[in-house]
DNA sequence: CTAAAACGTTAGCTCAGCTGATGGATGGTC
DNA sequence: GACCATCCATCAGCTGAGCTAACGTTTTAG
């Protein structure tokens, strides 16, 4: 009988294409990955793996083997779902990855509400990018991760995972109270000749930044690009730059001048899980902690002076 | 992550109903099996089994995962039956069970056969009769096994087997040749006032029986009971008794007075793999052997000379 | 009431599978 | 075209998961 670990390897290896990638990713070293690959072909008594340059590329049969194996593991993942759900308290440990802006304001306050319902579970966060952090999905590194959406700017849904928003969350501009760059624009393209900072290009906040702008008739002038929007935030607190932020930085916005974008446009927040994790009672709570912290956030957040047309 | 082996060892359980049997079938003590079960209920985080007397009852969520076990166990072997088909020549071991009269004639020459095409194939037979081959084939003790089935007497069909019929094998009377017993009947129930040699009761073959000598009209008077068909045969042909016995043991009825009953009944042979099994090479292999040999076997035999009206 | 059978626990051993070191092959860089 | 980083394979050696064996307790059959 083919053992499911070494089957596991195998399926982790057709996602990081490296025996080394596979080692970073399940906590072993690149030696322990290369014995139980050899040991799984051997049993299976087919070549599974073909030297290509200084990497490995699967044949036909193992491909064959990570669909069975993705089933299985599905399954495997339902079990425990359907586990969970008789279970007496929700237990054991969450791992939740989240981009940066999510970290800053909504998880740690869901993190308090969820320690003060279900002291038995752990809940362990990690900062990542939305596309790392689906990678990090597929391959069990997480067991639930954060995602964001920008109007016009979809993200692809992959196979196998079950995506559930959470919240809508306004994107606004923010300017200066004083300064050089503080004005009182009363449309966007006012601000064509400002800084701007910026997500870096090929994010999915940067797209959605330049397809605003350039329906408002310009290209922004980039001086500052970060991923990171508390340093947005902090550049243009010290008039260095205006910038799009969510609204969901709530109390961290406070002495900028915020404007209502036109249209009133939100960014989607949402969360993501394996499929077969979608029923976990320790996954429906963390959405649940989730969706109420952003509520009350929302109901907080002072709304904006300024509209734009 | 759930273990498989061990959630193996409770699907194991569910079938068998005390740890000693589950230790006894999947080869290891009783204790190994306790320790095993005790730590997947510590994983589960649910209760799994209770005491009931000296043995022990599955919980509602032990079976849950039994029947989440039987999926991944299923997907398994077809895995490994679509590895079959893209291994170069047929290799490993099969394990078959087999009823007597099968063990005595069409195995060994099957086995032959089978060792010339695929040397690297190993086939271990043991003799199981019908009922216990087909629990010992559930709990993955054989890969394939032999059942027979008599007219009137259908087997029940069990769910996720895959049964495939190989030969249809005559029925027929057995007399001695010299003594008291040597008649020439023209009807059964000329028979009627004969020892018999019959196989036990609630076996297939002998609810059979009964219903035929029932329907020519008499009760069988059973002097010698046993399920062994080789048995019968030397009782035979030493005079102590009359019997049925199937066509496919040839040479071995040589001396007997055979005689071929109203209708000409046969019994049906049939193989019975685990689902996932069916299409993988060394089943079919044997398979295609088993009925190949068959063939060959009944075109050898020769006719009973007498029938019966 | 005794014997047999079943489950549980503990102590101790063994081997599957891990780490770390080494070496050869490959591909990007200057 | 030389250099160096990166990747995979192999080997020696160690460690802990999981096994056996022995013993105790509970239950059922006779």
């Amino acid at each position: 009988m083919l053992n499911l670990s070494r089957l596991r390897i195998l399926h982790e290896l057709n996602r990081s294409g490296t025996l080394a990638e596979v080692a970073r990713v399940l906590n072993y070293t690149p030696s322990a990955i290369s014995q139980q690959l050899s040991q799984l072909e051997r049993e299976a008594g087919v070549v599974l793996l073909e030297k290509a340059g200084r990497r490995v590329r699967l044949t036909d049969q193992a491909l064959m083997l990570v669909q069975h194996t993705e089933v299985i593991l599905t399954q495997l993942e339902l079990a425990e779902a359907e586990l969970s759900v008789a279970q007496p308290q929700i237990r054991g440990t969450l791992r939740v990855a989240s981009f940066q802006s999510v970290v800053l304001s909504l998880a740690p306050v869901a993190l308090s509400v969820l320690a003060e319902i279900h002291p038995r579970l752990e809940v362990e966060i990690t900062q990542r990018e939305v596309a790392p952090a689906y990678d990090g999905l597929l391959a069990h590194e997480f067991d639930l991760i954060m995602g964001e959406e920008h109007p016009g700017v979809p993200e692809p849904v992959r196979a196998g995972v079950d995506r559930s928003v959470f919240t809508q969350d306004a994107m606004l501009l923010a300017l200066p109270r004083q300064g050089p760059l503080s004005r009182r624009p009363s449309v966007l393209s006012d601000l064509a000749d400002l800084p701007w900072a910026l997500d870096p290009p090929n994010s999915t906040a940067r797209r959605w930044a330049d397809i605003t702008c350039r329906e408002a008739g310009f290209e922004p002038r980039v001086r500052f690009e970060s991923p990171d929007p508390s340093l947005h935030v902090h550049l243009v607190r010290q008039g260095h730059a205006v910038a799009f932020l969510p609204g969901l930085m709530g109390s961290v916005l406070e002495g900028l001048q915020l404007v209502q974008l036109p249209g009133n446009p939100h960014r989607t927040l949402f969360t993501a899980v394996r499929s077969g994790r979608a029923t976990h009672r320790a996954v429906e709570a963390f959405r649940q902690a989730l969706a109420e912290v952003a509520q009350a956030e929302s109901n907080l957040a002072p709304p904006p002076v300024i509209e734009l047309k």
